[in-house]
DNA sequence: CATTTGCTAATGGTCCGACCTAAGTCACCT
DNA sequence: AGGTGACTTAGGTCGGACCATTAGCAAATG
């Protein structure tokens, strides 16, 4: 790759210079100085942005380009957008899903191999056990035995355990009662359900092993016992992983032998 | 809140059920059928989507619909657009940049206090210097060891000092090999940066003693040694949180007092 | 009176067509 | 040869029109 050195373009030098300059669209500008009002808490969260055709006057801007702003703020979660009369753009502050769904297009764009994912989540989710056991409240471990309960359900199809697996996992996370670890778990469960998904190897003697696995975890955040429940959520989540990850070689050996 | 019970709004039932339906936007629908074409890999990164008058006449929609949808996937982190002859939407794999902006958004949406992202990072950061320690190549130390070296230059102003600090922080990340982890660890770095931007209390002793433990993480990293790497970052991640949190809480304290 | 139905207004969604701006290409002129 | 400017192709912006959805109110209806 050839770099180019020259500080002009080869042509005669006037005496005048300027630096390369930016131009903004119209709509990025539109978008940062609402998204900058709503941050800075100037709007508060549910207020309701002027109409289009509002914003149209009051900026001189086109209704094209104060839609295209309001359609980046509405993707990045700042704004909710409802139609029909008292319709219009609603402050919202970004929740999880906005992270949770950029970081899945990070892993499906990138092809992020479960193993990564695995592997990610034992460097996080003991710690969320850490956390949850010495912040948990009532409504916290109501939580956990709920989705705990379901996942117990025998009769339940896979679909039904993977939701609640990943419910449960998602409770530990929010009994942290940090949020940014949340969100992460929150997008980390989620394409772990996704990639798992298709897994054969969910019977009901993993169902069993999940289920005691997780009242011993649960027992353990009930009790406060941090040390308790890094341990046993440590335990948990890498002999998971071990478990996923040998029927996923088993499979790939096996397609690959089939061809 | 009085939550409406009812299933239908009091009147009489007619015997035939409809559940409500959904009318997605036409710029959603296309939205959404390039983004699975892209994550699907049939458009190739770099790949030129074709100009938006094309689309018009492809997809029979109109040209301010087209341009939602790309907006759309440009906010996502798909597609780059250029303007001029020969620009256009070009595919783009998303990468961990897009993440770090949702992630920021989070953070100062949810208003998340820097405490939760040092403790964010204490649960993360050890498990990367365990990886990097397993995964590390020659290229991955000479990023340590360079992002070091510029945190060791005593004269930088403390802006280059936090964003050298950031630099090595991620090259740890990096040299887990773990893009997941990687992309986290990005984002809350960023995060962390802006977050201490403002502290006062980095001063040469608190640089001499980071480019210290830096320089400890980076000798277990290169030795291979990931139970040296974990326990050594475990202890620099932690020292400096407990740090940066008690002149936290005094300037909240003076503040508090001075009001 | 209660319910249903229909009308009206407000607001986002879509479309069309025009023009502006940015940036390669290339022929022409010096 | 080298610069200059017209041409061309792309996105960016604009204005206006009309459609679709919904809330609220009014009229019809039993």
């Amino acid at each position: 790759m050839p770099e180019a050195t020259a500080r002009s373009s080869g042509s005669r030098q006037s005496a005048i210079q300027l630096a390369p300059m930016e131009v903004p669209k119209a709509s990025d500008v539109l978008a940062r100085e609402l998204r900058e009002r709503i941050l800075s808490g100037e709007f508060a969260e549910g207020a309701a942005l002027p109409p289009e055709r509002e914003l149209v006057v009051q900026t001189q801007m086109s209704r094209a380009t104060i839609r295209e702003a309001l359609r980046i703020l509405e993707v990045q979660g700042l704004v909710r957008i409802k139609t029909g009369r008292a319709g219009g753009a609603f402050v919202q502050r970004p929740n999880k899903d906005a992270v949770a769904s950029s970081v899945s297009l990070l892993i499906r764009g990138r092809q992020i191999r479960l193993s990564a994912l695995l592997e990610t989540r034992e460097a996080i989710e003991p710690y969320c056990a850490q956390l949850a056991a010495l912040h948990r409240t009532a409504e916290d471990l109501d939580a956990l035995d709920a989705a705990n309960d379901a996942i117990a359900d025998d009769g339940s199809p896979l679909a039904a355990f993977l939701q609640a697996n990943v419910d449960w996992h998602v409770a530990v996370a929010t009994a942290s009662h940090n949020e940014l670890l949340t969100g992460f778990m929150t997008a980390l469960s989620q394409a772990i359900y996704t990639a798992t998904e298709n897994e054969r190897f969910v019977d009901q003697e993993v169902r069993r092993l999940t289920v005691r696995a997780h009242r011993s975890i649960t027992k353990a955040i009930r009790a406060q016992d941090p040390d308790a429940a890094v341990r046993r959520m440590n335990r948990h989540v890498h002999s998971y992983a071990a478990a996923v990850l040998k029927v996923d070689k088993r499979t790939e050996i096996s397609v690959a032998g089939g061809a």
